[in-house]
DNA sequence: GTGCGATACGGAGGGCCCCACCACTTAGCA
DNA sequence: TGCTAAGTGGTGGGGCCCTCCGTATCGCAC
């Protein structure tokens, strides 16, 4: 391929609008026909942009996804690493928990192909999250062992049991807090 | 309703044999079609025994659910509260780990009818953990403002959040460990 | 043993969805 | 202005979920 033709990239973006309303409206399995129809296009347009669902929805949080990095380089540079890790632990879990479908799309992650993995969505959080921990682990505030993955991985499962609470978002933000603390210290 | 019918019995049996092999190869959302037919019964009788999934999954996981509580009940007295409680999420885990679609089962509890609740899987671990929980308090080894319910929601955070893992059982027992330890410890 | 009423069954049909194929349109270069 | 490859969408097959309703069966009463 050349490069992408301009009505394949007009509809590309019309796709991933509705796309998005979807999802925000339905969760991670919104109706690809729905879409589709919604957008003004056939099924299989859609199928052909967004190979599979896994796809679609990483193209619909990717530019959030994208704002999370950016806010931990950011905060890189902090004077206080344990108080940077946890701020940006607790905008993640918000974002994750106020989004619906995020969490599902971050645990189907490097499910398919193996390779696709460093460009998905939680590959890309473990590597932001990543110089924040090692900094954090530096002023010895982690415990030993935790690597960024697992923070994203907790996070996600947070939210995802936290789901079907009424105030997800509190809730998920109360477990995130005893997670870090620790429900049983002094181990 | 006087008493069901024999044949109703035999049924209600056959299904949630078959449903077990089923929901063990599939996970949470197994072809209830599917049962039917590896049932030798029509798709209309699974519906009329189990009215929605999750009664199924209920039913698919009571027998371990109730060996999970009765092991709860059977450590209440245990001399060190601790690890009991430390032993038996470690258990719940492990189990929730194995069985595919248990821990989606627990996070639609309670998402359905509100006043099923008490009857359903997670809130029948929660209250087989509250003792656990409450003597482990008592002995200081439990951070403040931790429930049962929090327990169980933690366990099944992680076990859905591992579940695309390789080894899914080994990455929950650790981020269990680390949940219960703190990530970030001395708040 | 037989008849009857209530209980339970399962097939059929509608609706929705995912997926793959393929004849057709259209953009963009020469 | 033509040509060609890129892109499109309609269509059909296969599944699944769910509901309705005519029918078969059970189990009690006689």
């Amino acid at each position: 391929m050349t490069v992408q033709r301009a009505d394949a990239r007009r509809n590309y973006a019309r796709i991933l609008a509705v796309a998005e309303e979807e999802v925000a409206a339905h969760g991670a399995d919104a109706s690809l026909e729905n879409i589709a129809r919604t957008a003004g296009v056939g099924s299989a347009t859609v199928r052909r942009h967004f190979p599979s669902r896994q796809t679609l929805l990483e193209a619909v949080f990717s530019e959030r996804i994208d704002a999370l990095v950016a806010r931990a380089t950011a905060s890189a540079g902090a004077p206080d690493a344990r108080a940077a890790l946890l701020e940006w632990l607790g905008a993640l879990t918000a974002y994750a928990s106020s989004a619906r479908g995020l969490a599902e799309a971050l645990t189907l992650a490097g499910t398919d192909d193996p390779d696709h993995a460093p460009a998905c969505c939680s590959a890309k959080l473990a590597g932001a999250a990543d110089p924040l921990l090692q900094r954090a682990a530096q002023a010895g505030a982690v415990a030993p062992g935790v690597t960024a993955a697992d923070l994203v991985t907790l996070v996600t499962g947070i939210v995802l049991a936290t789901e079907h609470h009424q105030d997800p978002a509190a809730e998920a933000n109360r477990l995130l807090d005893l997670t870090l603390r620790g429900v049983v210290p002094q181990g």
